[in-house]
DNA sequence: CGCGTTGTGGTTCGGTCGGACCATAACACG
DNA sequence: CGTGTTATGGTCCGACCGAACCACAACGCG
């Protein structure tokens, strides 16, 4: 293999360009020749990393959430305690740093696109549903005599719910937080003086 | 003036294409030859009746909210009961008829267009915000022991966190609501048998 | 009955779009 | 030291974009 080169490196770096593009404007923006002058590479290499303008918004959004995924288990693999862990998989949904912030406009920018494509719809589902199974095995193994199901669904609507006013800047990230601790504090009520 | 011409009709025709599109699609694909087909009219109209395209964007927009409003408003008008009040607001945010899901899959095309304009988050926010009001001077008017912004608050929150699973097809509008009364019946329960 | 306002349709323009194409540079390997 | 694979760059094309422009049809009013 000739000319050592690190495509990942430079999928990435594109896919960077494609996302802050997106979050500033929305997809309507990133087009190949914008996309080449943010990355700073010329419009041929997209072509040739990529392949069609589709499929590159299609990779750019797989790197996202990949990355996404990755910096968020990083964050919470320290806590052993449950109640501690189900905080902190709330405040993951939360726009609190720059990156979740990126990552959560960019994926409003393709939400509609979602919408539209089956395949897409299907693998956007996986990462709530998942997130709801393992919240409701906490939630149990904090107090079995809760409806975890329903209760794990709930905290997860009122975070994912907490994401556009806190992005528009109604509610700061502090007062999203309280919100959260508030519905936990009542969730947990019973349990905490027996 | 000659020619009698009912402007609000026209507009309203126009702004439906709009709409479609946007939701069948994202703003990417709103373009005044797309919406002048859509819409059967030729495409010289769109320009005599909004000016430029981001008038039109913005046009149908406005016409979109008000609509949504008038609507919702002869929903819950009926209701005088505080709690089945508060049930009914929070229902509306629910997309259970094709029109809330149109008005709610345009708002997500927009939605990165509000954060990137000042005026238009702004605008965006008061529709939350009055909504919140209105919920919490009805939970106190049901139970004066509530936290009733936070309440509201997180209703509001849940209530709009279940809008893109519902969408999505990832849970079922009954589902939703159940869930929403889940949190109403636990917030009520203290004042239900006192 | 003109006549000026208001609305309509079609056409055109400069610019940008996504994507195809081709020549060539860089390098690992025989 | 070729030589073929891999990567790069520049360029070009037909399509479509938003918007301006123009000629004219319709109609209320003086």
């Amino acid at each position: 293999m000739p000319r050592q080169v690190d495509h990942e490196e430079r999928r990435r770096r594109i896919a960077e360009a494609v996302w802050r593009l997106a979050e500033r404007s929305g997809l309507e923006e990133v087009t190949l020749r914008q996309v080449a002058t943010e990355a700073g590479v010329p419009a041929r290499q997209l072509q040739y990393y990529f392949g069609s303008r589709e499929q590159l918004l299609l990779g750019a959004l797989e790197i996202l959430n990949a990355d996404a995924e990755s910096r968020a288990s990083r964050r919470i693999g320290g806590t052993g305690d449950p109640r501690e862990l189900v905080r902190a998989v709330l405040l993951e949904l939360l726009p609190l740093d720059e990156h979740r912030r990126r990552q959560q406009v960019v994926h409003a920018a393709y939400f509609v696109r979602f919408l539209a494509d089956e395949a897409l719809a299907a693998s956007v589902r996986e990462g709530p549903q998942a997130l709801e199974g393992l919240l409701a095995a906490l939630l149990r193994q904090v107090d079995p005599g809760l409806d975890a199901e329903a209760e794990a669904a709930l905290l997860i609507a009122v975070a994912s719910g907490l994401q556009p006013p806190v992005l528009l800047g109604q509610y700061a990230p502090g007062q999203a937080i309280a919100l959260i601790d508030h519905q936990l504090a009542r969730l947990f009520a019973a349990r905490e003086q027996p």
